[in-house]
DNA sequence: TTGTATGCGTTATCAA
DNA sequence: TTGATAACGCATACAA
């Protein structure tokens, strides 16, 4: 009764059945029955479906602990970040998680907080676990110290790069990402156009704004206003840089925007001066954060950095890595082009 | 060389280096190394020390795994969660995450993305990997159905309750939310309260209107407009929601605003109307989305539902419950008050 | 084709 | 106070 399911519900896998209960139940000896239920061609089919039947009946779980004493690998990652509640950790998170199908690998979730002690002690914790490899995603595109050369499993860095070379880094293509937006605001028949961004402090600042200042470069511009405007990662900066920007620089006929934040910021502005969006100036924003992005007046075209793909291969990078196939060097995920009503061509 | 760690730099934990390895350099058997680590009683003062050191010098790492197969007790839970992507989710994984001081506990990750098939699969992973419990983060406030009773480990269902009363179940206070609310407004010197909210399928809506109409009725008034506006979760509705207000009722000092999006939507048009925030209108949201609350203009007033702190309390309620102290029913959590520049007494 | 025996790295129960 | 030895649940080399 205690075990009992009806009919078509699958019974609940039952932890106190082991593989010995299946043997005694098909009458075969342990090593049969292992043999049986992992596919082992040594073992006659009639007997095999016996020992499958009973493990059905039993709704026997095969104990993966046991499994991983003997085999040396647990099939269990761990997945180090430094910042849960930012935004960019989530999608990479995601996209990892997902690549791992749930069945092969699970996923050991540590967040180190931006500090290198509480770092240091998940990573203890997850090497005494007999992780199989480990992912660890920085909190800013920059580059940060290296786990070290020591460890016993592969390491995959993701967003932010390791230090080292030989280790194996996967980034963001923000340089990439500057440049695709100038690109779509040059198709738009756009030519004088401004850049404002957010902390020059950030890697991510000063790629963007190169990617940018590289493709205007190349169809003979400068930015608007003659000058990137650096600044802070806020609508209020977005703000402010666009009151200023339309006092120096009356003709400019597009805003690349160096986050979405910065562009609600500046879209605020521009409706309150009446200008019209994307008819008189286009607006182009960076980072996809949907409600922002979506609900802006009008729907904001953006770059998205497809950190889901980005966590998606590290994850596969990972799985190489410890098939024996390890990787080095710092690898750029390109970004893509979100178009939505922010922008369109002239006239 | 190979295993060298120059002086200062705690040496990596190598995998390889087994108690054995540690009882043979110590100069006593695996029985009494073990027991010497474990702090048991029964172990002469010094041999423990020599073990401990030794111990260090070979960077011993105890095989977590081989441990649990003799305890019975991984460490570890499983974190089932219908839907990363939602920005409920990840607050409450993060508390839970923090609660489970990571020596003791490490969490494994799952995202079902709220489809059926793929929790199933999820939870046999979990339970073939031994965990010794599991918390089940839904996406929306609404009721979701048991896993079963049937199931080897305690589990706690956070955000979304269990279906079957038996289950324990920690949920957001939307209905406290939303009296908190109204309750701030009235302290302001505000009596004609409008609520803007979003889905009436949602029960988040319905409850935190029902709190607000609560404490309305308390004071014998009734919401300005006469009723409150559902409609969708989005700044275009708080916008346009807010411009019908604005016709069917002047005299209308404050809006309480079901998410912090459509509070952006009506402070929005609050804007455009010249209506002045908060001198004679006062606003408040509901979320504490950060992005959305503190970038508002102005920043904005707020309910914050504490889900960090659900997901800590979940986290303790399931070790409770694996210490063999199960609970049942639906337990709240209590949000917050967050004052911002949005709401401020009249006059 | 099947079964016996050994071991994975630990902890726990005994004797010594 | 210490040390053999038997588990834990499973996989595999080897013997039958």
């Amino acid at each position: 009764m205690s075990r009992g399911s009806t009919a078509g519900e699958p019974a609940p896998a039952n932890r106190n059945v082991t593989l010995r209960d299946v043997a005694r139940f098909a009458g075969v000896s342990v090593a049969t029955a292992s043999k049986a239920l992992n596919g082992q061609p040594q073992v006659r089919a009639e007997t095999r479906a016996r020992v499958i039947q009973a493990a059905e009946q039993l709704s026997f779980s095969p104990n993966t602990i046991a499994q991983s004493l003997i085999t040396q690998r647990t099939g269990t990652v761990g997945l180090l970040t430094s910042d849960l509640e930012g935004r960019f950790s989530i999608p990479i998170l995601m996209g990892a998680e997902d690549a791992f199908g749930s069945d092969q690998t699970s996923v050991f979730l540590c967040d180190a907080r931006d500090d290198a002690i509480r770092e240091k002690h998940h990573l203890r914790a997850l090497l005494s676990r007999r992780v199989d490899g480990l992912i660890v995603v920085g909190a800013r595109p920059d580059t940060r110290t290296s786990l070290g050369r020591e460890l016993p499993v592969p390491v995959v860095y993701a967003y932010a790069p390791s230090d080292d070379p030989r280790d194996l880094s996967l980034v963001t293509d923000n340089v990439g990402g500057g440049r695709m937006a100038v690109d779509h605001l040059l198709r738009c028949g756009r030519r004088r156009i401004a850049h404002i961004t957010g902390d020059p402090d950030y890697g991510a600042a000063q790629d963007r704004a190169r990617g940018a200042l590289e493709r205007l470069a190349e169809e003979g511009l400068e930015p608007a206003g003659g000058e990137v405007w650096f600044g802070m990662w806020s609508e209020a900066w977005g703000r402010g840089a666009t009151r200023m920007l339309l006092e120096r620089c009356t003709d400019v006929d597009a805003i690349f925007a160096g986050s979405d934040e910065i562009a609600r910021g500046v879209l605020d502005v521009l409706h309150e001066e009446r200008i019209d969006v994307p008819s008189r100036v286009a607006v182009i924003g960076f980072d996809n954060w949907k409600v922002l992005a979506a609900n802006a007046r009008p729907p904001l075209t953006t770059i998205d950095l497809n950190l889901e793909q980005l966590g998606r291969i590290a994850a596969q990078r990972l799985s190489a890595a410890m098939e024996g196939n390890p990787g080095s060097g710092v690898e750029t995920v390109p970004g893509r082009l979100v178009t939505r009503e922010s922008t369109a061509p002239l006239r």
